[in-house]
DNA sequence: CAGTGGTCTAGACCACTGG
DNA sequence: CAGTGGTCTAGACCACTGC
């Protein structure tokens, strides 16, 4: 019997049979999304969340291991499971691809950062589309310089939805040290779960070239992200352009 | 008790334990690495193998789940476990990333091929280092390139070690119609498991404008892949130039 | 030491496949 | 229908953390 508060699926046209650790990934899932725990918090513990869901543990502990393969949650034996953050030096930059050629991947942490543009605007119908906005709607536009080693290497634009970033302004992103998905967690209370990204070579024009010291026409890796948070929701629009004279885009095939 | 054949991992400098499912998960991917199942192939069931291994069903069970989510093994509810194979309609082109801009992704099932060149030398230093063997041992080189609807879309050069690899030709490859990782695995026996790219943005030399057929200089995307078999021994060296003016590199970030 | 996650077992039952 | 993978349980014990 177990748990007869839970569905358990049996339609008829559609069977639609869900496990029970299904269902129960999509109750720890609901629990995320409402805040009930904030990154980095520890959540109950297994045995506790067996007994609130009137479960084994072994159920809990299936559902609790998918969400930590897809990086919503961290296990740390001894210590309890854990709302992911992007504020830990482990999981820091996550998203970022661009590495030295040199190899040393810890660099990206000491990247000099400069905002050059900070304004909220009504949405262009691209942008719109992509943030699932109504064209002309509020957002706010980002436009930053990366430096490494005293080189301007990533020139990006980012465009967040008006609403859930009401008040983020240029001196809170000037003055904040960590990474920005940390503070879109801080401060607006959005954390970002995984990202698409399509990526394309293109030549410089003059002002992206003037922007990171290349000549005109220079080859750029163009890179469009669009970020999502938790429920596939798109909360992040971020069309970068990086110079790959010494750095390339490392990407993991398995 | 259950096991005294394997280590229980118990040293004294190192404790270095090591849980019974990894132990397993070692014994089936020597079982892979040694061609005793070819890709494509069941292997015996997961209440067979724990009698083999004298294990509980749910220590092979994990093993297999970890091999399965490392795309070495497949499951097949009602069927049986089957070793992962490029031949597939579902895991055919699993490492080519390039997709069209329209979103359909299933056109690059159909991409034309033409072999430009496919001979046998002795390797340059850094082909060499890449794949683990000493310069100037042999080395197939195989220059090639793919159109997508009429359009030469990617020109690449493809490095095998000439050992493994004896006996590849050119007829043998422009006869072949699916996947090259398939007719890798099945004429010799080399099972590509995972790989790393390094991407970046350059400008087209005279020699790869007229094979894309783009103007001189043009922004291409650089792709260089190194590909593994198991245990980690890189198998082939893959350098290539993409058009991305109708198609992208498409990225999921998790 | 108590509390956490991690491993392992044994057994029951369910869902799916194919003969 | 038998055989396979998939789910769920209950309980024992291990490894790790911090008080």
């Amino acid at each position: 019997m177990g748990l007869p508060a839970l569905a358990d699926g049996q339609g008829v046209a559609t069977p639609a049979f869900s496990p029970l650790y299904q269902q129960i990934k999509s109750l720890i899932l609901q629990s995320l999304q409402a805040g009930e725990w904030k990154p980095g918090d520890a959540i109950p513990s297994e045995m506790e969340l067996a007994g609130r869901f009137r479960v084994s543990q072994g159920a809990v502990r299936k559902a609790i291991d998918e969400l930590a393969a897809e990086h919503l949650l961290v296990r740390r034996q001894g210590k309890g499971t854990f709302v992911a953050t992007h504020a830990e030096q482990h999981t820091q930059f996550r998203f970022l691809r661009l590495e030295p050629d040199s190899g040393d991947r810890a660099s990206v942490g000491s990247a000099q950062r400069h905002i050059v543009q900070c304004r909220r605007l009504r949405a262009p119908v691209d942008i719109a589309h992509a943030l699932g906005l109504r064209s002309g709607e509020s957002v706010l536009q980002v436009r930053r310089v990366l430096s490494f080693q005293q080189q301007p290497t990533i020139l990006e634009d980012i465009w967040l939805p008006g609403g859930p970033f009401k008040g983020l302004t240029a001196s809170a992103l000037t003055q904040d040290q960590g990474p920005m998905y940390a503070l879109f967690e801080s401060q607006f209370g959005v954390r970002m779960v995984r990202a698409d990204e399509k990526i394309k070579a293109v030549a410089a024009d003059s002002a992206a070239a003037a922007q990171l010291q290349v000549p005109d026409g220079a080859p750029l890796l163009s890179v469009e992200r669009l970020a999502y948070t938790y429920n596939d929701v798109p909360m992040e629009l971020r069309r970068g352009l990086y110079r790959t004279d010494h750095h390339h885009y490392h990407n993991q095939l398995s």
